[in-house]
RNA sequence: UCCUCCUUAGCUCAGUUGGUUAGAGCGGCUGACUGUUAAUCAGUAGGUCCUUGGUUCGAGUCCAAGAGGAGGAGCCA
């Protein structure tokens, strides 16, 4: 029996392919019908452009024609032909369409119009059909497969650290507890306490916040790795860039100093940023006139200066600033806004904190491009990060991105024994329970430095999106962990 | 967790000072139509005004509590 070749859309859609019998599949965008020709907008996520199917309504037939609605799933064969009408190089005659699954009109919640994103995220299992959900899904894709092609063109291993762990990687952080004990009636010790040694690991275990610290013992042994993986935080936060529940890039590098990090970092933002340019452009694009359609809607203060594939060129095209804590810190406490009182937080004594509105100023207003600081404070940073010859500083770097903060924090790790101690010692860490992460200072320990960089916050920078939750398939955050 | 704002038709919203029968656009449905692009034109159906309680002769509108959502802050990635 002779069978039709079956295409996906994006193979179509160039218009290289002409004049064949195809077969695709996909589901009904919309339908637009007059008395003698029937136009149907299929898509089946293979890109963001619908192929248009064109049928005569009589010969397909009353009965079918009905059934054929928005949100309907369909098999279509005919020939693909130049299209005859403006907006697309190819449409497809149909010969036989079939309704493989229907979707009434009436009840179906995806609608031919725009939808605002709160309400989409209410029906997160239909939204990948919606043009900007399949562009952002697409994307997001396309930025997994670079991460892994960045890291594998430069020797890199790729480790799968463990997603419970004993362990809590920087001492701060609510963490998810892991259990079987009976939440109703738990075995308890002599002291009333739940009784951790009866569950299920005969320890208290959690969902990892980090895999930073097992990572470490892989960089000192394999060189060039990285974790790419699930990440749990149950802070109660409740904002455009917080999830409970995200993914996270660690790598860790040994013989690395903090300037190799850096370097690093600012590589591999570039070339995720590139990738993106180069094989995602039909849905960027559409990204794009979409952010600036939302722009438009805002008041002119609000707006922001440059549109998305503005701002993705701006990183792709131009040398991050590298500026460290000190010099951030003058220019904070010297600029306008500090010395007006404008900021929430006034910037008066070396060793504070950035806050948002401050990283803000910097990158958004001061040099206007993404911007590195290096060298904190030490009191401000984790136990883990390497103390510099001046003591009172640590060998830290954040990278901040316009829009969205920090997207990138990492540093030189301490590599020396008695120094890391201390630093436990002094911020209340239990050497006893990391017994293992300090052999790997007693045992060939090498300088050595890694980062993390929040999958879902790239994510956001690439396709321009707002709001965290609509990056990400289905978004956990408080009170909310539907579908 | 804190601050501000929002919740009215399937969706996006309007609704005057508290006053009779709560509106529009889009979407759906019906019909018309010479190839359309979120088609166009005509007609039509569709409401627990988030919930509970209160004030009042009378509440979509005022008050209180709760639920849900958005933006900002903190925590961070």
């Amino acid at each position: 029996m002779l069978t039709t070749t079956r295409y996906r859309i994006s193979q179509l859609a160039a218009g290289t392919i002409l004049n064949t019998q195809v077969k695709v599949q996909g589901w009904v965008r919309n339908k637009r019908e007059s008395k003698n020709v029937v136009f149907i907008s299929l898509n089946d996520g293979s890109t963001f452009h619908n192929l248009q199917i064109v049928g005569d309504p009589d010969q397909l037939g009353e009965s079918l024609m009905r059934r054929i609605n928005s949100g309907a799933s369909l098999t279509v064969t005919g020939l693909i032909q130049a299209s005859q009408g403006k907006g697309q190089k190819v449409e497809l005659a149909a010969a036989t369409i079939e309704v493989d699954g229907e979707a009434n009109p009436e009840i179906y919640p995806l609608q031919p119009k725009k939808h605002s994103l709160e309400y989409l995220r209410e029906i997160a299992h239909l939204r990948p059909r919606s043009q900007t959900f399949g562009a952002v899904f697409r994307i997001r894709h396309a930025m997994i497969f670079a991460v892994h092609q960045f890291f594998n063109n430069r020797g890199f291993y790729n480790i799968h650290t463990p997603i419970i762990t004993g362990s809590d990687a920087e001492g701060a952080g609510e963490m998810f507890r892991v259990s079987t004990l009976d939440p109703i009636n738990p075995p308890l010790n002599d002291e009333g306490e739940i009784d951790h040694s009866k569950d299920f690991f005969a320890k208290e275990t959690n969902l990892t916040v980090s895999g930073q610290l097992e990572v470490e013992a892989f960089a000192q042994s394999m060189g060039l790795v990285y974790t790419f993986g699930p990440t749990f935080r149950a802070e109660n936060s409740n904002t455009s860039r917080h999830l409970a529940e995200f993914w996270m890039i660690e790598p860790e590098m040994a013989y690395y100093d903090l300037k190799d990090n850096m370097d690093l970092a600012e590589a591999f933002l570039k070339d995720l940023v590139n990738y993106a340019l180069l094989n995602c452009q039909s849905d960027l694009e559409f990204l794009n006139n979409r952010g600036e359609q939302e722009e438009q809607q805002k008041p002119q203060q609000q707006r922001q200066e440059l549109n998305l594939l503005e701002r993705l060129k701006l990183v792709s095209e131009h040398q991050f600033e590298r500026i460290d804590y000190t010099q951030a810190f003058d220019i904070l406490r010297n600029c306008k806004p500090n010395k007006k009182k404008k900021f929430q937080f006034i910037i008066e004594e070396w060793g504070c904190d950035l806050q948002s509105e401050h990283e803000r100023y910097l990158v958004e207003k001061h040099f206007k491009k993404p911007v590195i600081i290096y060298n904190y404070p030490k009191k401000i940073k984790a136990f883990y990060m390497r103390s510099n010859d001046d003591d009172r500083t640590v060998a830290a770097m954040d990278v901040l991105f316009p829009g969205i903060g920090e997207v990138v924090g990492g540093s030189q790790r301490e590599e020396r024994l008695d120094q890391l101690s201390t630093r436990m010692q002094e911020m209340g860490i239990s050497e006893k329970d990391l017994w293992w992460y300090l052999d790997l200072r007693k045992f060939g320990s090498v300088p050595h430095s890694g980062f993390g960089l929040g999958f879902e916050r790239l994510v956001q920078f690439v396709t321009g999106m707002t709001n965290i939750r609509d990056v990400i398939p289905f978004p956990r955050t408080p009170g909310n962990a539907d579908f």
